[in-house]
DNA sequence: GACGGCTCCAAA
DNA sequence: AACTTTTGGAGCCGTC
């Protein structure tokens, strides 16, 4: 899949001009080139998509954006920075000499973005890109080739970085396109459980009431249940004694104070996360226009920032988010999407099994390996996790004696982690190794001064980064069958595109690890859902070729997301 | 007053 | 219900 011919590579050679030059399949420029301006740019660009280039630019969410804006889509792209990310660690490229080069600008990629102003214009570069960043960016490129055509599996590392790149398309456009959210709604439900909108630096009527009440339960007039010490020193007064104020704790304890505290936390969390601020910050002209960072966690998953915290959006005011008058959210996921990835990784024929009629716990149980679904549930949680006391831990004989090879995979995976060494996903990513503080306490735990004390604490350190490792290869494959899916997903609703623009069309507005949200036309949701099937079942043989395993969908066809699950 | 560490909680 | 993974963000609190 990559790279394909006819790459196109815009760079800057000062501030307000640009380079499109164009390249064969073999990825050598062939001579052909244009200089255009900042503001021509954009027209340049739409002509030239027309031939069906891959672009190669050096980051995404530096170009994309602004081409978006004025309604220039492209259909592919080699997004250097988040390949070089890959290629850098990746235990398939372990051998090039783009991972054996010293750290460099291509490395630091998430750091600058972070440190860009807000606004600038497109094509006004840093200094230190302006000059000669035509050139770093084709000897990058040949770099990220090279490594590619000498790793060990360059269909697999390829296949890879095809998919982040493409879901850094994705991530442009699901910005572009924002989330349609009906800000009155919202404000309806701030009001059934807070109250009107309380004037600046006041507190909403019913949280202030619940405090009140608290205080009374309590008998600590001032207390400020915001300060966990405060609040432990003031349950310990009532003879209330926890060593922490996590609610789940609290609900273990007897007291009339319990009742309003657990409300208190409730609803000061709906105020402080997705108050009326939140409603400001977020939503413009009846959208909520997150912005997603590709690759943003270790695993390949993605992050998200800007205060919107869109992969954490709470279920509570998922209700707000409502489809355009005539339209239809199209809302799919994954079910048990990790531990089917654990079954197909490992080959495991008998969790593969387990998971073909639907509901993967439930053929858990049916095998006889455990005797509930909630202990088939926690069970794999904790061989995904590495639980190792509690039910879970329980389990986990029972769990390793039905399934040995899922089993295998893991505690191997564990093991490596243990030892300090990087384990792999499905297509090439691989994880970081520990820190040199972890390096040090290990070696120093077998050394002649090392004490028992030291000796458990690397132990203990040494098992948290085989907790790392083992989730890694599930979360992190799981990550990247999600950005094939995607990517297919996406592919698939241009090619049934009816309008002439992507919002005019299904699109995808909302990405969630392992779920997706398609604002439809309503008459296009039976389209809209066979497509996104469809792409599932691609991104399953993308993965895992022809082996067994399924990766079944729920599709919930609904006005608003809040009815979704 | 800025900053970093800590606690807590939302999601998968 | 958590245990056990990855995150982002708000508020508190001690330090500079």
């Amino acid at each position: 899949m990559f790279p394909r011919p006819r790459g196109i590579v815009p760079s800057g050679i000062g501030s307000q001009r640009i380079v499109l030059q164009r390249m064969t399949a073999g990825g050598a420029l062939d001579g052909a080139e244009q200089e255009v301006d900042e503001p021509q740019l954009a027209a340049a660009v739409a002509a030239l998509e027309r031939q069906h280039p891959r672009w190669v630019w050096d980051d995404t969410s530096r170009w994309y954006p602004r081409l978006l804006a004025v309604h220039v889509r492209v259909e592919r792209c080699v997004d250097l920075r988040l390949s070089h990310a890959i290629l850098r660690n990746s235990s398939l490229t372990a051998g090039s000499a783009l991972a054996a080069s010293p750290a460099c600008s291509w490395d630091r990629g998430a750091l600058e973005r972070l440190e860009r102003p807000a606004e600038h214009t497109l094509f006004d570069f840093d200094e230190e890109l302006a000059d000669g960043a035509g050139e770093d960016t084709l000897a990058e490129f040949a770099s990220q080739r090279a490594a590619v055509a000498g790793a060990d599996d360059p269909a697999r590392i390829g296949l890879l970085l095809a998919a982040e790149s493409a879901g850094a398309l994705v991530a442009a456009e699901m910005m572009y396109a924002g989330l349609p959210w009906r800000e009155d709604i919202h404000n309806e439900i701030l009001e059934s459980h807070l109250g009107r909108r309380p004037a600046p630096g006041q507190r909403p009527e019913l949280l202030d009431a619940t405090l009140q009440r608290l205080r009374e339960k309590l008998e600590a007039p001032t207390l400020n249940p915001d300060s966990p010490s405060e609040l432990l020193k003031a349950l310990a007064v009532a003879g209330l004694m926890v060593t922490s104020t996590r609610s789940w704790e609290l609900k273990k304890l007897i007291h009339p104070a319990i009742e309003p505290l657990l409300e208190y936390k409730k609803l000061s969390r709906l105020l402080t996360a997705n108050g009326w601020h939140w409603l400001d910050a977020n939503v413009r002209d009846g959208r909520f226009h997150p912005e997603y960072v590709p690759g943003g966690v270790v695993t390949g998953r993605w992050a998200s920032t800007g205060g919107g915290g869109a992969l954490q959006l709470p279920k509570q005011i998922r209700g707000a988010v409502v489809a355009d008058a005539g339209w239809k959210f199209v809302v799919a996921d994954a079910s048990q999407l990790e531990p089917r990835i654990l079954a197909a990784l490992s080959g495991d024929r008998g969790m593969v099994e387990a998971g073909s009629a639907g509901d993967l716990y439930a053929g858990i149980v049916a095998s006889g390996a455990v005797e509930t679904r909630d202990q088939a549930k926690v069970a794999m949680l904790g061989a995904m996790y590495g639980a190792t006391s509690g039910e879970s831990g329980r389990l986990m004989p029972k769990l390793t004696k039905a399934y040995p090879k899922a089993i295998a995979l893991v505690e191997e995976a564990a093991r490596a982690g243990e030892r300090g060494e990087v384990v792999t996903t499905r297509l090439g990513r691989s994880s970081p190794l520990p820190g040199a503080a972890w390096r040090a306490s290990q070696s120093e735990a077998y050394g002649e001064n090392a004490t028992e004390v030291d000796a458990s604490r690397a132990r203990g350190q040494a098992r948290g980064w085989g907790r790392f490792t083992r989730n890694f290869v599930v979360q992190g494959s799981a990550a990247e069958w999600a950005l094939c899916w995607m990517a297919n997903l996406r592919r698939v609703l241009h090619e049934q595109a009816t309008g002439s623009w992507i919002t005019d069309s299904p699109h995808l507005v909302f990405f969630m690890h392992d779920e997706v949200v398609v604002h439809s036309p309503a008459d296009r949701v039976d389209a809209v859902e066979a497509a996104i099937r469809t792409a599932g079942d691609e991104a399953g043989r993308l993965l895992f070729g022809a082996s067994p395993a399924t990766f079944p969908l729920s599709v919930a066809i609904v006005d608003d997301y809040g009815q979704a699950k």
